[in-house]
DNA sequence: ATAAACCTTCCAGTGACTGGAAGCAAAAGT
DNA sequence: ACTTTTGCTTCCAGTCACTGGAAGGTTTAT
């Protein structure tokens, strides 16, 4: 199977195929005249790269996640683990987020909007030390 | 001042600072040594920069907040502009990751957890196609 | 025969820093 | 006065996960 089949079959770019083989993700095969075969098991680890990359999974993560795929004597334990650490990063973010969201909310509400040069998120963008 | 008490007086790294030099976000003096010397009208931009980093404006933005805060004339519509769109980007953010909690969240609740090699979670990865 | 679509490699850029090396300048300690 | 430490300078390279583009070879369709 050619990259661009591989490409449609999974969703990703051309490029990022080509990436994920430069850093060791995937390693297809190559044909005589130097186009990249894919094999159909080839194209299942780009699948599981396309999907946990999608859910947040770093690319080492991703690179953990296919040696455990792989690995016929893996436990599962060690899978969920992954996942877990994946969710509670995704929680902080999401804590810090929320913060963001409600310092913004109460500057914009302090500011007027109006045609005046005075306003009250500058002033406190300026006003105190970082943190 | 010395790049290093302005580091200490905005929270910014000093390297990060020397980026900013080097992006044109700040232009402090430079004394007959070569060393940096930084006003306090340059110092509160470095802390109109802290601030507005910490609260998730891009560069660019806090390029055009810069810009808007040195601007006598300007409106505070406008500032009030650009923090609007902001709090909608984290709010979409937030949206986002809020969706792959859930996911996540599904994924490890089906998994065993245990010895065994099967694993939901490596199924769902590899199942279906990357949306 | 020609055009288009597809493949290859390599180089460079993104955003926002961060680390490190090599080399002066200034401040502090003895 | 001398030495050590700290602080400053520049420049180069790396991070993460791609993405774009150039220059060129191959295959397929017309």
């Amino acid at each position: 199977m050619n990259i661009g089949t591989a490409a449609t079959q999974t969703g990703l770019p051309v490029k990022t195929i080509r990436y994920y083989e430069e850093i060791g993700l995937v390693t297809p095969d190559r044909r005589a005249n130097g186009y990249r075969d894919f094999s159909e098991a080839c194209v299942e680890q780009l699948r599981l790269l396309a999907q946990a990359r999608h859910l947040g999974f770093s690319l080492e993560e991703c690179r953990r996640l296919l040696s455990l795929s792989a690995d016929e004597g893996r436990a599962s334990r060690d899978v969920r683990a992954l996942a877990q650490q994946n969710l509670e990063a995704v929680r902080e973010k999401i804590a810090s987020l929320s913060a963001l969201e409600a310092q913004l909310q109460r500057l914009i509400a302090q500011c007027h909007g109006d045609d005046a040069p005075d306003c009250a998120i500058l002033d406190d963008l300026m006003g105190q030390r970082g943190n």
